[in-house]
RNA sequence: GGAGGGGUUCCAGAGCGGUCAAAUGGGGCGGGCUGUAAACCCGUUGACUUCGGUCUUCGAAAGUUCGAAUCUUUCCCCCUCCA
């Protein structure tokens, strides 16, 4: 088997392919592009999208080159997979400027630098916004029929629930096998990846290419990833675990691999870093703790640099072990003119934005769960002195797991 | 087009004139155990509070009543069955 298709099936990363024997033969023969399309209705990516990106660099790393679509065309018409309802229609200042975030985010991902395997962003809207609709019609929409549209899971789903699917969502699929299509053409592009539930519209890509060129592409799917929990990986109840530091720490981002389920460990080493397999497998016997860590900082470290994941896992220790100060935690400033108003530890967590309702901070003083510098603190009316600050900081604690460094200015 | 069922707090789902900020389960949060894991146990889960209470919630609006999530009217939205 081919190399690169080896390694994605050995990480996990696999789930379907259009033609297996044919596509490990192609990637023996030659370096071909393959993309990805990600959605562009969030401002940002999260973990969720992660399985995606790694499967990027996969290629970067075997020589073949990455072609990111970000939909510009389709996010202003929705995918309806997976989805009971039309969803929320952006406009296009919106979608732009998402777009931007998005690739940014990418490009911590990747290797832009190596011209051999540099990732190409595609735009949709470029080829989607001028196509005309008779012609379109005539070269694409007579490839497909509605007998079989309408056997598709994210068409049949809506109209079982008697749920509306407007004729704009329709035709998602068949823009997103145009997009096959247009990059085929225009990039000698062969390969499409995506998520398993994007398996009925890299199918009809490939068909299309078949039927318009005829000319052989493949698809390649994974499978989605859910947690031991059987929760699906990305969102926590805190919020979503973004790829992006403006919503997200890199010290959070360090908290959330750190805090991975036992079970999900030696899996979430295999697709979310780039140690190798071999050297995963030896690790298995470590402590589980251990792996933890190098998971955490070998994902940090990946988006948010080594120093950041350096920096986290000190920062995580520091608070972890009690009696410390947290020097590296994140933190809030305040200014010292507030302390002299008789700031009580109520105000203060409020203003660290820790929490925001005052009854949910009285139930927390109930349950022993507030800590400064690791000291409880019983009384809700507690008053923040100066003397407690060490070095103009101090640590906040809000149960184990969440701590602050509050800093004077 | 005809007949019926329903919209309740994060979710599922009870309540069907006062004792309802609303049972129960899930989830979340906090505590205990531990390993920042899982499992388990305990507490908690609208907001504000001088801890006495006060204020805002049961699809939307209007009404009946001393009093409504519960009754009436109109509207909106969902579901099931028949044609």
């Amino acid at each position: 088997m081919n190399k690169f298709l080896k390694e994605f099936k050995d990480r996990g990363f696999f789930y379907q392919c259009t033609n297996e024997e044919d596509l490990s033969k192609l990637l023996d023969k030659e370096k071909i592009s393959g993309y990805i399309g990600f959605d562009c209705t969030a401002e940002s990516l999260h973990v969720g999208s992660l399985l995606q990106i790694m499967c990027l660099r996969l290629l970067q790393k075997h020589g073949h080159r990455p072609i990111v679509l970000l939909g510009g065309g389709t996010t202003r018409i929705g995918d309806p997979s997976g989805k009971d309802k039309t969803r929320k229609i952006l406009n296009e200042k919106e979608i732009d400027q998402n777009i931007k975030n998005i690739e940014k985010i990418l490009k911590n991902f990747l290797d832009v630098k190596n011209p051999k395997t540099k990732p190409v962003f595609v735009n949709n809207y470029s080829w989607l916004k001028s196509l005309n609709y008779i012609s379109f019609l005539r070269d694409i929409g007579k490839h497909f029929t509605i007998n079989k549209m309408l056997s598709f899971d994210s068409v049949k789903t809506r109209l079982e629930r008697e749920q509306s699917l407007s004729y704009m969502e329709f035709n998602y699929m068949i823009l997103q096998a145009y997009d096959f299509l247009e990059l085929n053409k225009k990039k000698n592009c062969t390969l499409q990846i995506g998520g398993s539930d994007q398996w009925g519209n890299i199918v009809n890509g490939v068909e299309l290419i078949k039927r318009y060129s005829n000319k052989q592409a493949y698809g390649l799917t994974t499978p989605l990833i859910t947690l031991a929990s059987g929760a699906k990986m990305g969102k926590t109840e805190a919020g979503a675990i973004w790829l992006d530091k403006k919503f997200l720490s890199a010290y959070d981002y360090w908290q959330f691999w750190r805090n991975t389920d036992d079970r999900d460990v030696v899996k979430f080493l295999k697709i979310f870093t780039d140690l190798d397999i071999s050297e995963i497998d030896n690790l298995q016997n470590n402590n589980i703790n251990e792996l933890k860590i190098l998971l955490a900082n070998k994902a940090t470290a990946m988006l948010h640099g080594k120093k950041a994941a350096e920096n986290s896992e000190q920062a995580a220790k520091e608070a972890f072990s009690g009696n410390s100060l947290g020097a590296n935690l994140p933190s809030v400033k305040i200014k010292s003119k507030e302390l002299h108003k008789q700031m009580s530890i109520m105000d203060l967590i409020i203003l660290s934005k820790l929490e925001n309702s005052k009854s949910e901070i009285r139930r927390l003083f109930k349950g022993n769960a507030i800590k400064i510098n690791d000291e409880l603190i019983k009384d809700e009316k507690f008053i923040i002195k100066k003397e407690l600050f060490n070095k103009n900081y101090l640590k906040l604690s809000i149960g184990k797991k969440r701590h602050i460094k509050i800093e004077l200015s």
